[in-house]
Formats: structure tokens, sequence, C-alpha cells
DNA sequence: CGGTCTATAATTTTT
DNA sequence: TTATAGACCG
């Protein structure tokens, strides 16, 4: 335990700390030491004597909670420390939940469902709410739900339930009451709905925490506010965290007016700016202070940097995407051998993920290790879900997208064509399919053979679930013992081209199994603990473990937010790219600044910027335009250039980095 | 029913 | 270019 000191603070980041009573409003620029106010002040109160089971921090991604968890062991007493509940919204609103949704007419074993199960079940009501000529796109269908459900509404509009989004909207939540299940967008809008309408739970909530404080909040939406403000009781010790120059998740939700009117929202706030940036130096840092400044709207910051100076940001013109990328390889290669700069201390920053492509075969062929943030989850991968499909169902039976998930798999005798009357049957029922399963009416329109089959698989499911719910069952083994007996893993195995991707899934497999047994050695909140944990806990697969430590970052501009690296590279400060074609019509061209501001915000040292003049676009050559955001970057800290000017300049036969200073040279003769 | 073909569209992504 | 969804055919 180092414990906090004090005098390690700036004088504003102290300010941030030391108030701790009534609404906080901590502006944090980018590279201000965010998480450590954050952290520190959370040690301070508890040096106060503020109980720490009585302090919540609350984040957005589970990534975020557990550092802050880990910063803060290292400031105060472990004990202590366990006891003060960092969170993300969505894992906060389970507790909540787990401990009141029966006032809202679900059971406490509610089901969590995640986008694939959402919209699977989407897909259902589509197919039976459309008439033969109407269409809708699920996907399209599962975005505008979840965009009414984060602005509040639990039902479609008044004026929406005849449209055919608002009757499967209507349809879609009925259906999943009855399945007692929850969307991720439910667990936030019912948590709200039980704070605001049962008092008791509300109070008994605000009793809980006095301490409130919300991390990136220029991200939050309108019901992570209205959570908020519920569980702040009059004490109103709310402290936000944010910056509002660096929201660039509006498209889902965002509503960056939570930071911009925080005084309308928590009356008479301590403000606290940070403005001293310890990232970057003070070339970065201009360039984006001047770029942002473009803005409208926006809380007025100055960031500014000890490191004074530091090397011009480049603007580099490439003649295409391909040269480009051979650029950016090359001098990532050359930076490494002359200056012995670490592979993981490059980072390549794009605005889509397509642009990754040919800088990634580049590096493959300079031999350069890289990794590409992002990508496929774990849990999209089959055999996964399958596994969290058999332990829900075990949990709640009613949960009939779990349910029909594993019914025939492996195959047990149960076709499609037989689930789909059990599925009709549930419907007439206005029942779950489990329940259909079991009724007496459904299983004597069966043929013997399939009666058979339904009842072993109620028997099988019905046996460890009794088995399950026994006080000290050991419930790893359990679920452990039932993939064993229907034949999970002989099936998967058989199920899967190559012995390699079987192997590798059987690992999966078994690695989930393992996560369980350790889960269940800390935890006593058994299997449903375990399962919330998955469900919230949709983090991509990466950095994990093995050998993927190392490598250049190739990522995109979202992604990268939170994220520093020495030497940056911004690929394709294009018009059309950022700011992307679509927001010019969507009207969100403030938010492609911000997006470009975090992106230059994430160089400590190094920035090049590049452009072409043309690119591939869908297969075809496209002539391109610097990007209007260029014309915003002060020339003051940032030089022009175009590759081929580079290409002529004359070479000696010196190492690269006096190439470099005979460039500069030249330049700052120009 | 399952595989193959053709049209279509094309940011950003966590829980 | 490439991914995906729906149509179409064996």
């Amino acid at each position: 335990m180092a414990g906090f000191r004090l005098f390690d603070l700036n004088p504003e980041q102290q300010k941030a700390v030391l108030t701790t009573d009534g609404p906080l409003l901590i502006l944090a620029g980018a590279g201000t030491g965010k998480t450590r106010v954050i952290t520190s002040r959370v040690a301070y109160l508890i040096s106060e004597g503020v109980s720490p089971s009585n302090i919540l921090a609350v984040t957005f991604t589970n990534k975020a909670a557990k550092e802050m968890r880990e910063r803060l062991a290292a400031m105060v007493e472990k004990s202590a420390a366990s006891k003060v509940l960092m969170s993300t919204f969505h894992a906060l609103c389970v507790r909540i939940l787990r401990s009141g949704i029966e006032h809202l007419g679900y059971k406490n074993n509610f089901s969590i469902y995640d986008e694939g199960d959402q919209l699977g079940l989407i897909k259902k009501i589509i197919t039976r709410t459309a008439a033969q000529d109407e269409k809708l796109d699920p996907h399209l269908a599962k975005n505008l739900i979840s965009k009414a459900k984060n602005n509040g509404w639990r039902e479609p509009a008044p004026g929406e339930e005849k449209s055919l989004v608002g009757a499967v909207f209507a349809r879609y939540q009925a259906e999943l009451k009855t399945l007692n299940a929850v969307d991720f967008d439910d667990l936030l809008l019912l948590a709200v709905q039980l704070l605001e309408e049962h008092e008791v739970v509300r109070r008994k909530w605000q009793d809980r925490f006095h301490y409130l404080m919300v991390d990136e909040f220029q991200d939050t939406n309108r019901l992570q506010l209205r959570l908020i403000t519920q569980l702040a009781d009059e004490r109103k010790n709310v402290a936000v965290v944010g910056d509002d120059d660096q929201s660039i998740y509006g498209w889902r939700g965002a509503e960056v007016t939570n930071i911009l009117e925080f005084e309308s929202h928590f009356p008479n706030p301590t403000v606290v700016k940070l403005e001293q940036n310890y990232r970057s130096t003070n070339a970065i840092l201009q360039t984006a202070n001047i770029l942002i400044r473009n803005n409208p709207r926006r809380r007025v910051k100055n960031l500014w940097s000890a490191q004074e100076g530091g090397s011009k940001v480049r603007l580099i013109a490439m003649p295409d995407d391909r040269q480009e990328a051979q650029f950016i390889g090359d001098d990532i290669q050359n930076l490494q051998m002359t200056e012995g700069v670490k592979w993981e201390d490059f980072a390549v920053l794009f605005r889509m993920n397509s642009q990754i492509r040919l800088v990634e075969q580049v590096l493959r062929q300079l031999k350069i290790p890289y990794k590409v943030v992002g990508g496929k989850s774990f849990f999209d991968r089959r055999e996964v879900k399958d596994l969290l499909a058999y332990a829900s169902c075990l949990l709640n039976t009613d949960d009939d997208v779990s349910l029909l998930r594993i019914i025939n798999t492996p195959a047990r005798g149960l076709s499609p064509s037989l689930v789909e009357q059990a599925t009709a049957h549930s419907s007439r029922m206005r029942s779950s399919v489990w329940n259909a399963l079991r009724d007496a009416a459904f299983q004597a329109g069966l043929t013997t053979r399939s009666r058979t089959a339904v009842q072993a698989f109620v028997g099988l499911v019905d046996r460890y679930e009794t088995l399950l719910n026994q006080p000290l069952s050991d419930q790893p083994a359990l679920l452990r013992e039932m993939i064993e007996e229907v034949g999970y893993l002989e099936d998967l195995r058989r199920t899967c081209k190559t012995p390699e991707e079987g192997l590798s899934r059987e690992n999966n497999v078994k690695d989930l199994l393992k996560s369980f047994d350790e889960y269940g050695e800390k935890s006593s909140e058994g299997l449903r603990g375990f399962l919330d944990e998955m469900m919230l806990r949709q983090e991509r697969e990466e950095e994990d473990e093995d050998d993927k430590g190392s490598g250049v970052w190739l990522i995109t501009l979202h992604a990268a937010k939170g994220l520093e690296f020495p030497y940056v590279y911004l690929a394709g400060l294009e018009e059309g790219v950022i700011p992307h074609d679509r927001s010019k019509m969507e009207g969100t061209v403030d938010e492609e600044r911000r997006l470009l501001y975090v992106g230059i915000t994430r160089a400590k040292r190094n920035l090049a910027i590049t452009w072409c003049q043309q690119r591939i676009k869908f297969g075809s050559v496209t002539p391109c335009n610097l990007s209007s955001f260029a014309k915003e970057l002060p020339a003051e800290f940032v030089e022009q250039k175009s590759l081929v000017q580079m290409q002529n300049t004359p070479v000696s036969a010196e190492s690269a980095k006096s190439r470099f200073e005979a460039m500069l040279a030249m330049i700052s003769k120009l």
C-alpha cells in the first residue's frame, strides 16, 4: 500500500480531490491524469472517514473498472479498497435488478440477452408480425428499439404502435417479460424504472451510496443520467469526470448535453478544469487545441504541457493508399532500427476498419509484429454461446432463446419441425417453450417417438436444475457433468471441418469451464453470478495473455480513446474519410472533429498524419481531397510535405537520424 | 433442405 | 473489393 500523496497532484487535481461534497464537475482534458484523480479522490474520502462501502464509482467498460480497482488497491488498505463498488453501469444495474426486479413483474432469476439473442428474438417476432408484403430489417429494428429504449421508452411512442416497428417493439418487450429475460438496454431502463417508481428500493440504494463518481461522463446517455440522478439523494454528492471534446459516441446514444448542461441537472456544482497535460509535447497539444476550437458548443479548455517544443506534426501527402501504407511501414521500421523504439510504442490510427488491411499487409511483408485491436469476440463463438445457453436454461427454464439454442444440440431427436410445434404451442399458451414442452396437451399430440425425446429432454433439464438448486451443490462440477452426459464435446468435434478447429473450440469450452471453477472459488454468487459476469463481459479477446503482447497497434480512432502511444500515425486525413461522408448528411461533423482531436491527443511525442491523392474504394480507384480539417491545423506546429518531395531529398550516407535532421534543417530554411 | 448464385451496400462499438 | 442476405435450383 503506497498510500496517496496530495502533494503529488497539481493544484487543480487537488481541488478535484478535496472537493468531496455537493455536485462536482471535473473537466478532464486528454492526458490530464483523470484516473489518478478519481482514485485519489476515493482514497481521500476513505482517509476522511467515509465508509468505503458508501462509495460508488461507475465506468463504461470493465477494463476501466478493473484499472480503477487496481489503482485504488495500491493506495488504500486492501480490505477498504474491496468494499468500494467500482462497477460498470450495466453491472450496477444487474445488481439493482437482481434485488428488486420482482416489483416490475419479472423474476429475479432473469436471463440477460446479448445482441445476438436480441436479434434472434426480433427476427422471430418480425416473421410472426409482418404481413406478407411487409419487410423489416431485423438489424434496423433492433437499432430503432434500442434507441427508443435508451431514450426511456418502454413501449412504442403514441402513434407508433400501429407501424410495424412499433408493433414489433411492443411484442418484443412483452415476449422478453414472458421469457423472464432482459436485454442490455433493459438493464438500464428497468433499473431506472425500479428506482423511479419504487421509493423503498430507491431509498435503499440512496442509503447505500453517499458518494457517487462517474467516469467518462461525456459518454452517458439519458438513461444513465437518470440513473445517477435517482441514486443521488438530497446530499447530491455526485462527482462526474469527463471531456466534452472527447465525446465520440453520439451515434450510439451518448448525450454531450449531459456534460454541457451539467448545471441544469445538478445545480451549483463546483467546476474544476484539469488542463495540464502530462502526455504530449506542446507541438502536438497545440495542434489539437487549435483544431478543437472550431467546435461550437463546448466547454472551453486550454491544454498545456510542460514538455516544451517537440518535433512538429507531419502532414504528408501520399500519391495513393498503397504508398501511404508502405510509408508508414518503412517509417516505423526506420525508427525502430535507428532509435530502438519498441514495436508497441507505435500506433497507426484509422477512421475505418477497412483502412487497416493495407497497412497490415505491409507490416507482414516487413516482418514487423502488429496487433489489430477489435475483431472477433470470444462470445460470438458458437461453443461458448452453447455452453452459456445450457447454463442459462438451468437457471431460468423460461429463457426460450437459450432453450431453443440447445434443445437439439447435440441432436437428441427434437427435430426443427417438432421445435416449431412447441414454439407455436407456447404462443397459444402465452407461455414459455419450456412450459409448452411439459404441457400434457402438447405431448398428447406427438408421436410416441417424439414424446419420448421430449420427455427425455425435460427430464434432463429438470434433473440438473434440481441438483443445481440444492444448497452447497458443486455447480461447476454439475455443469461439467451435464455437458459430459449430453456428449457435447464429441458433437462439437464431429461438426468441425478441421481437427485444429475442433481442438480450438474444445479448448474454449474447457477454458470456460475452468474459469467457472475459478469463479466458484472466489465468489459465492454461483452460476448466476458467473453468467452475469460473462454476459456483461463481452470484451474483445486480445492482449489477454500470450504472444500477442508486443507489436505495432493497428486501431480505429474510436478504439484508441483512452490509450496513448509515443509514435502515432494517423492515416487517411481525407474529405469523406474524416469527416466521414455520412457525417455530413447526419450533421455530425463536430463529432468527427472530436474524433480527430482524440486521435491527435493519443500521441506522446511524434505524430504523422497522412492523406492520399487517390485511394481504392470498393475496388476502384477514387480521387481524394485533403480533409477540410487540415485547414484548421496550425502551420506553426504542423509541417506539410509530400512523399514525392521527401523521396527527392538528397540522402547522405549517414544514418536515417541525421537524414531526418538534415531534412528538418532544410525545411526550416524554406 | 442445402448449397450456390446474384444483388446490394458499404463508419465508428461497449454492455 | 468483400460481406451478407435473399433468391433460386438440384
